[in-house]
DNA sequence: TCCTATTGTGGAAGCGGTTCCATAGAGGAG
DNA sequence: CTCCTCTATGGAACCGCTTCCACAATAGGA
């Protein structure tokens, strides 16, 4: 038989309600029946069923957390920091995966869950929200976090990496220490906001050091390593002595490209990336790229939803939070020595 | 205001029961009243409280997943392959995972998040179970999958990979294709299920093409890179011509090693691990691992753990379900062109 | 000695659904 | 014109726990 509460009440010669505060430490209870009833719950392994617990108390304790398969290098690190923090607090993470071709369905998915107060706060990286969709998760007026994106206009909570400083490093890095003079850029897809802020600073990293920014020396990408494939043979053309690949997975494609060629990277030419994927130190030559924290992201994001989620303080004013990335300097920009 | 059933219940002029009775299209209603349940539904949002239909139902339609965060790499694809059976199941997805720095917190959360049923279900990835922590587990009386450990004369539901099969497969390729006859071999940590294996489909493979396994050929490793750079030294000295680490981290250490030394890893000395970790086909050579079916993982879990949950069938025989590996030849091994 | 805190406890009303059961009207069969 | 069977619907119990409120007993203080 499914033991409860009213069994250890019942055990215990008390009633439910001493029972609740015994266990939850509220309110008066003499240090007999205090005993009588630990004693109970020990023998019978009684462990108050949360699914009452959160309706009775209008809380699932339970954070919710959307994230694309694309963000896979990065997944565990997020989710580490998330929980290290949650867990701290009780609560639990609801996780939920996307990948391009499913885009709808979980956006559904969410919502749902959402609607369906199965979680008490969302953290949601989806790259390319519109505003219609944060409209409606708003709707709910449950605390929501976006990751990765700047949401235009909308006040809503964000954490994002500083993508306009990573590029502006790594662009100084390349202008500063290797004094490369002609520099190609290779862009995200057209709607992402972090290949935007990339460019942007590439661009003013370059004005700042004196260099002009030279619109031929750019070139679509769209984050896989198939275009950077493709850009790498129109960057060779362009006559660059350097490639600033917008991501690390494209700048794979450009090194795995000009090396079919017999290019040798960091020495005829000078690739970088953005990312510090978990594998780029382990390609050749070592990729010189910039690191992003996921683990903070993780970390913040979890702060931040709890926060909001315990005071219920609902008119706090929103805001964005930045996290600074790192330079990673490695070898593929020509720095340290390697064999080639 | 929060609206409620008892909110549509009292607009549509009915009673709470017809409109559960709508909502979930059990039992008999006119169309007039459902359609305009339904009406009132679309204009105010509702959702019902997935909490109380939690409560009602007695379940919670949620499974728990606990992942080691070593398991890292694979993280995304175990995920996203549960996941998609999941989600086409109405069922969510509440995540654990632990370094080795938590593993006893883990363990408490995780067997607290069964006790207080919040999951119907259990999929768990725990390297180092012991029959304590399974028996407690099974308590409850709660349907869990094990994935990637035999547990000994436990009655419990195990998904594997063929790690016999997969070490196999490789020393043949190692045997066979190259010819080589001594064949180092470098182990997981001594109470690794899954290292002892791959040494036991190792030596089953040697003996079965006519060579006699050499105890003073095989190198106690931890599975981590740095036992891998440590167990190269060795290795060289012993006089093997190639290098089979249990593990593609460990290979990736040993071929560092190899390459401060100056040899040429596929030319002077072949280096093959296992795992098929994200990276090892972006490393230098190209490592020839193993690839783990973590997708199909991901899959097999779901769909055993929703079948023990649907049918109440408690008393099925657990079965072990074994999943195959395939070998991926690249250039480690030997195999292959490439410029060194 | 009487009054008022303080402490300890039980009863009952929620939380927001589901579901069993009783009841009633409408048709159709006899 | 009955009787029986569907079809529709409402009422109430229940899921397992929290929490408010009322009340009792004990203890101090005046």
């Amino acid at each position: 038989m499914k033991i409860t509460i009213n069994e250890i009440a019942k055990m215990a010669g008390v009633s439910k309600s001493t029972v609740s505060r015994a266990l939850n430490g509220t309110g008066y209870i003499s240090d007999e029946k205090k005993s009588k009833i630990f004693e109970l719950v020990k023998i019978h392994n009684y462990v108050p069923d949360s699914k009452a617990v959160n309706l009775s108390k209008g809380k699932a304790m339970t954070v919710g957390l959307v994230l694309p398969s694309a963000a896979g290098p990065f997944y565990g690190e997020v989710v580490r920091g998330l929980e290290e923090v949650l867990s701290a607090n009780k609560y639990f993470t609801m996780l939920m995966t996307f990948d391009n071709t499913s885009v709808e369905e979980v956006r559904k998915r969410y919502i749902s869950m959402i609607g369906s107060k199965r979680v008490d706060g969302m953290i949601i990286f989806d790259p390319e929200v519109n505003a219609e969709m944060v409209e409606k998760v708003m709707s709910f007026k449950i605390p929501v976090v976006y990751l990765g994106e700047s949401i235009q206009g909308m006040d809503v909570d964000t954490i994002l990496i500083d993508n306009f400083d990573g590029a502006y490093m790594m662009t100084e890095h390349l202008v500063k220490i290797h004094n490369y003079k002609r520099i190609a850029f290779i862009t995200g897809p057209a709607n992402s906001f972090d290949g935007a802020e990339r460019l942007r600073g590439f661009k003013h990293a370059l004005e700042m050091n004196g260099l002009s920014f030279d619109p031929t020396l750019v070139f679509r990408g769209d984050f896989t390593k198939e275009s950077g494939k493709n850009a790498a043979e129109v960057c060779l053309k362009s006559g660059a002595n350097a490639i600033f690949a917008s991501n690390d997975e494209m700048a794979l494609g450009v090194i795995e490209e000009l090396q079919r060629k017999g290019i040798k990277v960091g020495k005829d030419m000078a690739v970088v990336g953005f990312d510090d994927a978990f594998w780029s130190r382990y390609i050749f030559p070592p990729l010189t790229t910039v690191h992003q924290p996921m683990h903070s992201i993780g970390k913040m994001a979890a702060k931040t939803i709890l926060e909001k989620i315990e005071s219920n303080d609902v008119v706090k004013t929103p805001m964005k939070i930045v996290l600074n990335t790192r330079l990673i300097v490695r070898n593929s920009c020509g720095c340290g020595s390697f064999t080639n």
